[in-house]
RNA sequence: GCGGGGGUUGCCGAGCCAGGAAAAGGCGCAGGGCUUAAGACCCUGUCCCGAAGGGGUCCGCGGGUUCAAAUCCCGCCCCCCGCACCA
């Protein structure tokens, strides 16, 4: 009868729970350090899954290494619902929307008449903390659960206005607008998972240039929108296409824009007014004034303008854009066009006009030349004309230099001139910015076709500061970040890190305290939190209460300021429970490891790192943090919104704690990928029965005098027990539990298969090599011989006394020989035995002596010298060749006739055949053949 | 486009930084053992050739360095992830 995992496993859940195991106090003495490790919280919108597996069984999996190497271990657990998608899921569920109940349902596992009761956020959170609680408890995490909260609670949020207070006293919270998609029709910003079409596009900003023409109504500004401004200085039109425009005022000008341009602008930070429609064609043929460079140019025809693209309006640089050169070809050669709009003269005259000079490259006019070579002759060739456009932008973004036609910015890179220009049309109040989805069209679930909406007197994080940027980038040159080659990226995001738009209108949280209008968005209320697990034990045993975290009590606990006396009086708690407080703080502080999914890298890790550092000192700043790649389920994608999903609890139900836990760390290292797949699963479950079968047939067994072989054992044990604390030092739980489990599984084999019987002499280290990473079965084999916990028991110390490197190589010596064996029987026929003659001792010597010289000369030379040599100088010299042709390893240590003798019987048993060391029986050739560790062999 | 990572034997995945094994381990597949049988368990094989422990060809593609390259150098092709205000 096999085990039942799962029955184990609540066993010693319930007992980690009853004896408080893993309950984290400040210790007395400082001989215990401390360590202090979290994972991000989940986010409740679902139920926790394979991700989520991962990326906290690497936590648990490092406490409890740490744990038992004598660390004071904190690892706490929160959850997070901040934000917004917990109130669209509500609302979904509330609509009975089908696809939402679908995936719930069948992904998320929840019972669906339970799904249906989740109409609100509060329930919705209060039902999926309940269900990642238990899911978390049901693997066995060595969680402090004393400390756990939600980000709703009150305390907590008394905590994050507490937070905000001190970024904003230190200027770190700025005002501003800023661009986001947004579906007019739900009033709301959209989210990628909220799209129906899109998704690759991004939001770009289009330079606007005032081109201007002089009514006698006044000034009408034709704004020319354009993701390349420095070639306004090479304009020699503009372009209309020959429809219905509006003229619409816009703050105190009147612009000439398309319709959908018109609308548009109403979701900007602009006052729109629209005044009236008017037809393109009454002003083609007239002129605008460029406001860069003064020049008047003439309003062309094109039906390339795309009127749904930016302001409908677009400058010709047909120098640069081979749209613009083709059109204006196109319209030399239209007379039925230039004769009714009167503008033949002014067409044929137009000449492109070069700005940039593209280094190593021999263009006159870039564009003229592509279409040229191209042999684009219509600006329908739409296809042609985008890779024509995209090869000149190229070359001219890497190689272009501007000319002295762009006047102060001549010599400049156009690779690094669009911002500023941009800057000085702005400020030189010629230049606006026009923001557009880089692909269209973008719309929503709800069918309405998004825009960008521009979000005025927004709230935001100041991360392009760059004090605070420069301290961020100091401290991550001194912290450690695993893997290693993520530091990099993550000082490649720090310095692309822009202002955050840090507050919301919608969603669950934590008003800004100063702005009640405004809620404190979900990334930026977790960037300390960490901090707050301290705090919550005492809210969560009702010693402190939310209205006792003021301004004065945090301030003390957190940042030493003031006094315990001040401090308390104020807040309403008690002397001892401030200083108790901030004692934990400053015990527990600063995080030592923040282990992390990539997903995160880009986000919440950088802010967790700038608020950090704009808060606490630097002795309080985070330590480490790693990275850890996703799961997917056989080979696809998961998805919390589409499915397909695995959730922990379904995971663990199916195949057990500890098999879920030996499966995830294995089956990918640090931030690539891992796969979950069912017959992997199922394969490393058999494997785990079998250790648990060797236990019952070993571990209780007395432990015998060890005989060569269990040197041997031990000593593999050391190997294992050396490369699983590497590993884990590294974060390498693949490697550790590859080590600690699947190799040594394999050793053990072979110690049985070599008629090993004592196994018990390694049990118990091994056991305790296991422990992290599968901590229940190991716990229940402990117990068998044991009253103490093995999860707080201390992890194996390699011992090299215990490395016996003569049983390793002679065991060696054995499996190779045996392979030689059984490789000549295979070709050996019918054969009654095997006879073995070792290589005669004067090959030893010779080999030693041949290693130290180096090369064939030298060797054979001192080899030579020697007498006893003289006379077989021929087989001497042949033999040395060829030490040095197989660069021989010898088996210098073995006593071969010793090893071989004792492992007779192995071999018999083996082979099923007589094997016996006799030289008589082994022919003259053969015999000669035999080198120190490769004995001749013969089968008869 | 920019930035980061990567292409290894049927699959997954080590090895690459510190050149020197047909290349760990797992899965799959095949054969054998055990068993009344199934399962579990144990063993063997799994690039090609080979009736004596051997030989040959391999690590995205093409060059180069070296006594020796999956590993170092150069060029090329392909794949994945991020580029935000969203958790």
């Amino acid at each position: 009868m096999s085990v039942d995992f799962r029955e184990v496993e609540k066993k010693w859940q319930k007992e980690w729970e009853e004896k408080g195991v893993f309950h984290a106090e400040p210790a007395e003495s400082s001989e215990k350090p401390k360590f202090f490790i979290t994972i991000p919280y989940p986010y409740l919108n679902g139920n926790l899954h394979a991700g989520h597996t991962r990326t906290f069984t690497i936590g648990d999996a490092v406490a409890r290494y740490k744990r038992m190497l004598g660390y004071n271990v904190l690892f706490p657990m929160g959850f997070h619902v901040t934000g917004t998608p917990i109130i669209g899921l509500a609302e979904l569920i509330a609509k009975r929307d089908e696809r939402t109940i679908d995936v719930y349902t069948k992904f998320h596992d929840v019972h669906l008449d339970e799904l249906l009761q989740l109409t609100t956020p509060e329930k919705v959170v209060e039902y999926f903390a309940r269900e990642a609680l238990s899911a978390l408890k049901g693997i066995g995490y060595s969680i402090d659960w004393r400390r756990v909260f939600t980000t709703t609670d009150e305390a907590y949020q008394r905590f994050i206005e507490w937070q905000y207070w001190k970024l904003k006293e230190k200027n770190l919270i700025v005002k501003g607008s800023h661009p986001v998609r947004y579906c007019p029709h739900d009033a709301n910003p959209v989210e990628d998972h909220d799209l129906l079409m899109g998704e690759e596009a991004t939001i770009v900003d289009y330079t606007i240039i005032k081109f201007y023409f002089e009514s006698k109504d006044g000034r009408i500004i034709f704004p020319c929108a354009t993701l390349r401004p420095e070639t306004v200085f090479g304009v020699t039109n503009i372009w209309l296409k020959p429809t219905r425009y509006v003229l619409a005022k816009v703050d105190d000008e009147v612009w000439f824009v398309s319709r959908e341009a018109y609308e548009k602008l109403t979701f900007t930070d602009k006052k729109v007014e629209l005044l009236r429609e008017v037809d393109a064609d009454q002003f083609i043929g007239k002129y605008v004034t460029n406001p860069v460079t003064g020049n008047n140019v003439p309003i062309l025809p094109a039906e390339f303008v795309d009127t749904d693209n930016a302001t409908g309006v677009v400058m010709s640089v047909p120098a640069h854009a081979p749209y613009d050169y083709v059109a204006i070809e196109e319209l030399k050669k239209d007379d039925k066009t230039l004769e009714k709009y009167g503008i033949g003269e002014i067409v044929q005259n137009l000449r492109p006009i070069v700005l940039i000079k593209i280094e190593d490259e021999d263009y006159e006019v870039p564009a003229k030349d592509i279409v040229e070579e191209m042999e684009i002759k219509s600006q329908k060739e739409v296809e042609q004309l985008e890779k024509a456009t995209k090869t000149i932008y190229k070359k001219e973004f890497h190689k272009g230099v501007l000319l002295e036609i762009t006047g102060d910015y001549a010599g400049i890179k156009v690779s690094q001139i669009k911002e500023r220009l941009q800057q000085d049309l702005i400020r030189n109040g010629i230049g606006d910015i026009f923001y557009e989805f880089s692909e269209k069209p973008v719309v929503c679930r709800c069918g309405t076709k998004c825009v960008v909406k521009v979000v005025k007197d927004q709230w935001f994080l100041n991360y392009s500061n760059p004090e605070w940027k420069g301290k961020v980038l100091e401290w991550l040159d001194e912290m450690a970040i695993i893997p290693e080659y993520y530091k990099e990226e993550f000082r490649n995001k720090i310095e692309w890190l822009k202002d955050k738009a840090c507050a919301r209108r919608k969603g669950l949280g934590t008003r800004i305290p100063w702005d009640r209008e405004w809620l404190i968005e979900s990334l930026s209320d977790s960037t300390i939190y960490m901090a707050y697990y301290i705090i919550a034990k005492y809210v969560n045993s009702g010693v402190v209460k939310a209205e006792n975290l003021t301004k004065e009590l945090l301030d003390y606990v957190l940042l030493g300021i003031g006094n315990p006396e001040e401090a308390a009086g104020k807040s309403g708690v008690d002397v001892k429970t401030a200083e108790e407080m901030r004692k934990d703080f400053l015990y527990w502080y600063p995080v030592d490891l923040r282990s992390s999914g990539k997903d995160l890298v880009a986000n919440h890790l950088l802010f967790f790192l700038f608020h950090h550092i704009a808060i606490f000192p630097k002795e309080l700043w985070p330590r480490a943090i790693a990275v850890n790649g996703f799961v997917s389920l056989e080979g696809k994608k998961m998805s919390k919104s589409k499915g397909p999903l695995l959730t922990m609890k379904r995971a663990v139900e199916e195949f057990g704690a500890d098999v879920t836990r030996l499966y995830i760390l294995h089956a990918s290292e640090y931030d690539s990928d891992a796969d979950w797949r069912r017959k992997d699963v199922e394969g490393l479950a058999a494997n785990l029965r079998r250790f648990y079968n060797l236990a019952k047939d070993y571990y209780l067994k007395d432990v015998q005098q060890p005989d060569q072989l269990d040197r041997w054992l031990m000593s593999r044990l050391q190997r294992a027990i050396k490369e699983t604390r590497d590993a884990m030092e590294k974060l390498q739980t693949r490697r550790a539990v590859n080590a600690a489990f699947f190799e040594m599984m394999n050793d053990v084999r072979w110690y049985l298969r070599r008629g090993g019987k004592n196994l018990a002499i390694i049990f118990d280290d091994w056991l305790k090599l296991l422990a992290p990473f599968a901590p229940h079965i190991c716990e229940e084999i402990w117990h068998w011989k044991h009253d103490s916990f093995i999860s707080l028991e201390s992890y194996p110390e390699y011992d090299e006394t215990k490395v016996d490197e003569v049983a390793e190589v002679s065991e060696e010596y054995v499996r190779m020989l045996l392979e030689d064996m059984k490789e000549i029987l295979k070709f050996a026929g019918d054969v009654e035995a095997v006879y073995i003659a070792i290589a005669e001792d004067w090959k030893r010597e010779v080999v030693r002596v041949a290693r130290e010289a180096g090369d064939v000369r030298k060797a054979m030379k001192i080899i030579m010298s020697d007498e006893r040599f003289r006379g077989m100088a021929k087989e001497v010299s042949s033999f040395v060749k060829r030490i040095f042709k197989e660069r021989f390893e010898g088996f210098d240590s073995v006593n071969e006739e010793e090893v071989i003798n004792s492992a007779l019987d192995f071999f018999e048993r083996e082979l099923g055949i007589k094997v016996k060391i006799d030289p008589e029986k082994v022919p003259v050739e053969k015999r000669r053949a035999a080198m120190p560790g490769k004995p001749a062999i013969y089968a008869v």
